[in-house]
DNA sequence: GCAAGGTC
């Protein structure tokens, strides 16, 4: 039997072959310059294989021609104009590879990654091999890792696609494709025949990810300008003592007082005065503990996004593509992974090995080897198809943003396979005046063993020693007065905050959210500030007037909100069927429509908000158009 | 000139 297997990307069908034929496999070109074709006997199924890929999704959706145009038709008529699925050109050589191979095979084994978007794939490659071949059978290779044992599995116990699924995304690729064209349409042609193609330069995109993105943004300013600073008042009580021999200078040891800051005055003045009355202060009691400050977890995408732009200062779009490029040359494992935990099989020492090379972090290595390795900690997250990212080989000739990359991602991988950094915390708790104080954490800190902090410099952990007390020991403060301070300013989100925002609320996913805060800021939706040396997000007025006005309207579901996104429910129901437990869902899922009656049901409502939402804006840019534009450049002075 | 999702 003749057996065709097909990956979701290259380097997958390189590693099955690999593992399938124990490196005996020949190599075929096919007609697109990425994709190999790798034949060889299987005698485990009694079977030939060969194994090709596809490079993403083949197909592409859109509008056909009589709707593409962007005056060809009212917007509100994308809702239901009809959408075609075509291979682009682009790809018409991986379909026309596709088809020459499936010809000669009776079996086709589905090898794309085991995820929603994968079975979609997958559905694209039957759907293709079987125009060329209707008698093929078709099977799901399922696997969760490149792991020899999980491969032969899969390999020899093939199940089925699962259509549910993949009709989920097509849902999904439809409602975006009619959403995002209709509300894009709409807003910038309203834009343009109010302002004129020179105020209103460019696109005013709206997407089911771009927008709640910026809906974080732009809460974050409004809560930031609402703020209204409140005054507090506290005791302020510190001991200072004369230099010790390594130290130079006094050492100032603060005691923060338990009850933190109070907002009456009166109240911290009376308890200020009772101190005063009896300012001998008593040591209450010392306590000295072990403590540790954890080596990281293992690397996610979007961690390292976080990071990168935390640390390294780069955009997390520019860290994920720098990555990308550095798995190409073979320098990282595959960046995109939501796994922050490490096979119990993985090989940690031949990839620490190849580490020893390195001028900056070969000794380190070195001593992980000669016993200093501990297994990494294992976060909560599993993607089951990659592990977390660490480096695959050593590389010495980076420069500039690809060297800090590396860097990070080397040092990471290390640290993650060190210790815990150990030190030794000291307590002190004083009474004084009847009031409690104590000096604690960061203060009263030896640290006794650095461990991964030695490899990974992105974290500090300094000793702050805090001298010498007794229980029971009574000591005169060199400082006890009242103090006010005001409560601060909540900060514009970063890069970094975003991220977390959108990983927390489902919008967009880890190969992706850095795509969608790119766009905003290409929208000129938000624009970057640099404060000292962190970047903040603040959103235009374009884009406050786009977000406060949606939420004007008054939508029971908001377009700007992060949300479940109706289409969400849609696949839950493509995959579940009716279900009973969130909530949000009862209301939609206890009418029990069918998938499609959903589907309509759901374009329906979009249809709605559509039609208010279009009403509204005109509205709005004739009334108040300052909300969406600068008066300066309504004003015609711009 | 529109989306979001794959990947090269």
């Amino acid at each position: 039997m003749r057996v065709l297997c097909v990956a979701e990307k290259p380097s997958i069908a390189r590693s099955i072959s690999e593992i399938l034929s124990g490196g005996r496999f020949t190599t075929r070109p096919s007609p697109n310059k990425y994709i190999k074709n790798f034949d060889f006997d299987y005698p485990q199924a009694r079977a030939h294989f060969t194994v090709t890929s596809v490079s993403g999704h083949l197909l592409a959706h859109d509008f056909h021609d009589t709707h593409r145009k962007w005056n060809s038709c009212d917007p509100f008529e994308l809702f239901d104009a009809p959408i075609q699925a075509k291979v682009p050109d682009d790809k018409k050589s991986i379909e026309r590879n596709l088809m020459t191979e499936a010809r000669g095979a009776q079996m086709l084994m589905i090898w794309t990654d085991c995820d929603r978007e994968g079975e979609n794939i997958g559905a694209e490659i039957a759907r293709v091999c079987r125009s060329a071949n209707r008698n093929i059978t078709v099977k799901r290779a399922r696997f969760s890792a490149i792991i020899a044992q999980q491969i032969h599995n899969a390999a020899q116990h093939p199940a089925e696609l699962d259509m549910a699924q993949a009709e989920a995304v097509d849902a999904r690729t439809v409602l975006d494709l009619r959403i995002g064209a209709a509300f894009t349409r709409m807003q910038t042609l309203a834009l343009q025949a109010r302002f004129g193609d020179a105020l209103s330069e460019g696109v005013q995109s709206y997407g089911p990810c771009q927008f709640p993105t910026l809906g974080f943004v732009v809460a974050r300013y409004n809560q930031v300008q609402a703020f209204v600073p409140e005054m507090f008042w506290y005791i302020y009580l510190s001991l200072v003592s004369p230099p010790t021999g390594t130290s130079g200078g006094n050492r100032e040891t603060v005691f923060t007082w338990k009850r933190g800051h109070l907002f009456e005055v009166e109240v911290v003045l009376a308890l200020y005065e009772g101190v005063l009355e009896n300012p001998m202060a008593r040591i209450r009691k010392v306590t000295k503990k072990e403590t540790k400050k954890w080596k990281p977890l293992p690397l996610t995408t979007v961690e390292l996004q976080k990071a990168g732009s935390r640390l390294l200062k780069l955009a997390p779009k520019k860290v994920l593509d720098i990555a990308e490029r550095l798995y190409q040359q073979g320098f990282l494992s595959y960046p995109r992974t939501e796994t922050d935990q490490y096979d119990p099989q993985f090989d940690f020492m031949s990839l620490i090995q190849k580490q020893i090379a390195d001028n900056a972090w070969g000794n380190f290595a070195n001593s992980l080897q000669q016993g200093g390795f501990n297994p990494p900690r294992r976060g909560k997250n599993n993607d089951k198809a990659h592990p977390p990212i660490h480096p695959t080989a050593h590389a010495g000739n980076l420069v500039g943003d690809e060297r800090k990359v590396y860097e990070f991602i080397t040092r990471r991988f290390l640290a993650c396979c060190s210790k815990d950094a150990l030190g030794s915390e000291t307590t002190v708790d004083v009474v004084c005046g009847g009031e409690e104080f104590s000096a604690t954490g960061a203060i009263g800190l030896i640290v006794l063993e650095r461990n991964y902090l030695e490899v990974y410099p992105y974290d500090k952990w300094n000793s702050k020693e805090i001298p010498d007390f007794v229980e029971g020991q009574e000591i005169m403060p060199s400082i006890c007065e009242m103090r006010e301070g005001e409560t601060t300013r909540p900060s514009l989100l970063t890069e970094a905050d975003l991220v977390t925002l959108m990983d927390k609320n489902g919008i967009g996913t880890d190969a992706t959210i850095a795509q969608h805060i790119q766009t905003i800021i290409d929208r000129d939706y938000v624009i970057e500030r640099m404060e000292g040396s962190t970047k903040y997000l603040v959103p235009s007025t374009l884009g406050i007037g786009l977000i406060d006005g949606y939420n004007d309207i008054g939508f029971e579901r908001s377009l700007s909100k992060p949300q479940l996104r109706l289409y969400e429910l849609i696949i839950c129901l493509f995959v579940h069927g009716p279900f009973k437990t969130e909530r949000s869902m009862v209301q939609v899922c206890e009418r029990t429509k069918t998938k499609n009656d959903m589907l309509v049901e759901s374009i329906e409502q979009y249809k709605d908000m559509f039609i208010k939402a279009k009403r509204e804006f005109d509205k709005v840019i004739e009334v108040r158009p300052t909300l969406v534009f600068p008066p300066d450049r309504v004003d015609g002075q711009y």
